[in-house]
DNA sequence: TCAGGGTTTTTTGTTGACAATAATAGGGTC
DNA sequence: GACCCTATTATTGTCAACAAAAAACCCTGA
């Protein structure tokens, strides 16, 4: 159950936070209608606070809402989860070339720390995709982060990723090829390491390419009903 | 003068697409700290709708917002916006790509129109930089629906575009290059129109890496300070 | 039994008043 | 004269009541 979290600075911020982890989390379904009082006393907030927080989710192509006629949950379909994959593909690809430029090397050090942490994390929980999935948003986030370029972090990390991450908890994208998934990884950080922009762009299109590859191939199988 | 435009469904809705238009235009200048009251009397709102509106706007980045400290318009550094143009080369190279394998023979046709329309504006109103930047602004927009990547539009037209055109109205990106420009446009038409994704993507690309430069350029020469 | 229209009810949108917090200005002390 | 502390003030954050709109329901008539 996604609590509050640290003390949020305002009512809205509160509020902000609740609802987006309860989306992500799936504690709020997909396509569930609900209204304000329902959500009010559910997150225990008023109305005003909670307001301001669905007009941020709405804007975040988190949520719908009609006038009048309520919020709902967004539901991706499985069409749609593909095109955010070949958004992340051109998006990141960008911020690991940028990565490459721009990141210290202590940075860089702690990026190799952080996959070697993910290593061990595979071979202990075998199978617990779930925190195989965290790992994996770790990697992309700091990468995301050391691109120093403040939009394009605002747009994977507040946009994008949140809409992946709403599946990431029910299907485990890269379940099936967690060691596969490291090995890319580990190529990227070296290209990284060197300073090579150009191939760490290279190899985090093909390495974001392959993971939707992936979820095409599951789909297609049926095994994932979105 | 940016008005009301077409009647809002709901006050919260007028006051964001008030606001939004009042910060792109310049009425709201960059930097500009601004009290809630003074833009409920300025826009004719109460607080309510206002509030919600200035959530949406502020996860948009279109402005910070510190608790109890107000509200101010975000203000681009030189650097930032020729970062932005750097996600812009990405992302419309993709939305180009994918305009090329999806557009409609007929979407492709008015395309052409809307070039055709461009051309006239461009030699009878001489120097006149505003209507080019509509016109430029007009061309990307019909890529980014056409891409038929709904989340891929939603970011461009909903998140960058407004940011770019903040700075087109007072520095008019495309000055000094309209037929340069223009013949860049036709290029990106005739690869979508011979159904050729992967030029499309690579014209584009391009063509906001050229645009990108040419600031860049202006910048270095003193003509524009941010 | 089904369709249509009107009424009720629920839910959202809006408003204005109240409370809490931070910026500011003033006075006192070092 | 400069600095710090305090009190004021203005502004934001929050709340609960009110108004409007849409959805649901029931009743009537064919």
């Amino acid at each position: 159950m996604a609590e509050a979290t640290l003390q949020s600075q305002t009512r809205a911020d509160e509020a902000f936070d609740c609802l987006q982890t309860a989306i992500v989390t799936g504690e709020l379904a997909p396509g569930e209608k609900i209204g304000e009082v329902e959500l009010c006393s559910r997150f225990n907030l008023t109305r005003g606070p909670l307001r301001e927080a669905l007009g941020r989710l709405e804007s975040r192509g988190l949520l719908v809402r009609r006038p009048h006629a309520g919020v709902k949950v967004v539901s991706v379909s499985a069409a749609e989860l593909l095109e955010l994959y070949r958004i992340r593909e051109v998006m990141e690809g960008l911020a690991a070339r940028q990565a490459a430029e721009r990141m210290t090397d202590e940075e860089i050090a702690e990026l190799q720390a952080t996959l070697d942490s993910h290593e061990r994390m595979i071979e202990q929980a075998q199978g617990q995709a779930y925190y195989q999935a965290e790992g994996d948003y770790d990697f992309h986030h700091r990468i995301a982060t050391g691109s120093r370029n403040a939009k394009l972090a605002q747009m994977l990390l507040g946009d994008l990723y949140y809409m992946v991450r709403m599946y990431r908890y029910r299907l485990s994208t890269s379940a099936g090829r967690p060691h596969l998934a490291l090995r890319e990884h580990r190529r990227i950080v070296e290209a990284i390491a060197q300073r090579d922009g150009e191939l760490a762009e290279f190899l985090m299109k093909r390495h974001i390419n392959a993971a939707r590859i992936n979820i095409e191939k599951k789909i297609e199988e049926g095994v994932l009903t979105i």
